[in-house]
DNA sequence: GCGCTTATAGTCAATAAGACTTTAAGGTGT
DNA sequence: ACACCTTAAAGTCTTATTGACTATAAGCGC
């Protein structure tokens, strides 16, 4: 019962989509900054760090994707907190993380330029990362995967309004797979998560496609996961 | 830049299953502690504690159900942190606390008997809790609701060989409602989770139903959420 | 044996999903 | 103006899944 205080950090997956596939499919991306000091000096790590006195552990998130991009996030949302006792140096005090994960939407993020200490990467075939943050990168993208059924997960990669293509874009892209256009709208149509705005996108060499927005009402009650973690206090 | 260290808690919301409801349904079950001192002194609340140095976080919440249960956990898994800045007693030191949910299998919680300083309580319909507990406890069953497409949670609840019927208990228990014993024997036997052992449950006062176990091939990469705190390092 | 209970199997209709075809509505190039 | 490109949007057809329900099986207590 000595001193119960340890150090507390907080990274941040944050994940964008590009139109950088094969056939202009989308990808997902993600910014990673240099390690320049031990451990690990030189390495790729997710952006992150120490968590302030009197900072909300979402301000720290925000205060990564900041420093990182310059950017604000349509989505955060905590992943998980990491905290073992194996550090890379052992002489090193111990330390421990928590996880969020942000998304940024795809014009935006298109603007958030590499250089020495940042740079973009898929997130498929990612290199090795500094400390364990490959399986976090991983566990992140689970995550997305499991939770691509929620309006709120496509929304955080999609502007306000968007056609039925851009959203099966942002499907395409974190679940890596092709879907049947066709299919595809008659599934979400039929969800009634989309709204239509009457509007259509013109200027396009074919058929102008109508704009959807996401309609306010949740659909599902079985998929919320309250991380909200600045109001409530703890113990 | 000053100091960086935060007090870290652990709290853990353990569920067992018990047949307790209108006609020997089964109900989902936790334990909770009295504060016995301020703030919320009086209140139940989640069993929980200070990390206490070079102690794994998996550890601090397997520590919580030695304490309140006597009793090994089925099933642990990472549910959330919450380090919001607001606390009760506004004189008292930020504390962020990393919250675990565990299971018990069912014979064994039946043990837990309560005193002064520890109650069993109906998941659904608690009291107010101290500090952020009760939306915590939500948390957690939303979580559980979420993931009882996954074998694990299931068998977190189940002996080792157990009959279709005692699966669907767990399954009714979580969500809530009663599923028909056909359709679900239907369902579970087509997933290709369970492994008939050849062997039968005797004694009951009708015909004796199979045993299963479930086979240990894992049947979907989607649902896997890897929180394994013990075994990398962190940043 | 009879009557009780639950296990297990089967039926049938409604629904959803996947593969595919057809038509619509813009553009572009000559 | 017209053929021709591209994608949008709607429809078809077949197969799988789901939910409600029925029927039979196999134990027990009497």
């Amino acid at each position: 019962m000595t001193d119960q205080r340890v150090l507390l950090a907080v990274s941040t997956v944050i994940f964008t989509i590009r139109p950088t596939g094969e056939n202009g499919c989308h990808e997902l991306w993600l910014p990673l900054v240099r390690r320049i000091r031990d451990p690990y000096r030189g390495m790729w790590a997710l952006p992150g760090g120490p968590l302030r006195p009197n900072e909300a552990l979402e301000d720290s998130a925000l205060r990564d994707l900041t420093l990182t991009t310059g950017l604000a996030p349509t989505h955060l949302e905590q992943l998980a907190t990491f905290g073992g006792l194996t550090r890379s140096a052992g002489a090193e005090e111990r330390q421990v993380t928590v996880v969020y994960w942000a998304s940024l939407p795809p014009q935006e993020a298109a603007m958030g330029e590499n250089d020495i200490n940042v740079t973009w990467l898929r997130a498929t075939g990612l290199p090795d990362l500094a400390f364990d943050h490959s399986g976090i990168v991983t566990h992140a993208l689970d995550r997305l995967r499991n939770r691509i059924a929620e309006p709120t997960v496509a929304k955080a990669f999609l502007p306000e309004v968007f056609t039925i293509a851009a959203l099966r874009e942002v499907h395409e892209a974190i679940i890596g797979d092709p879907l049947d256009p066709a299919n595809f709208r008659r599934h979400v149509l039929s969800s009634g998560q989309l709204e239509d705005t009457g509007e259509r996108l013109e200027g396009t060499r074919h058929r102008p496609p109508k704009l959807y927005r996401f309609a306010s009402a949740k659909p599902s009650t079985l998929f919320s996961h309250p991380t909200s973690d600045r109001t409530e206090e703890t113990s």
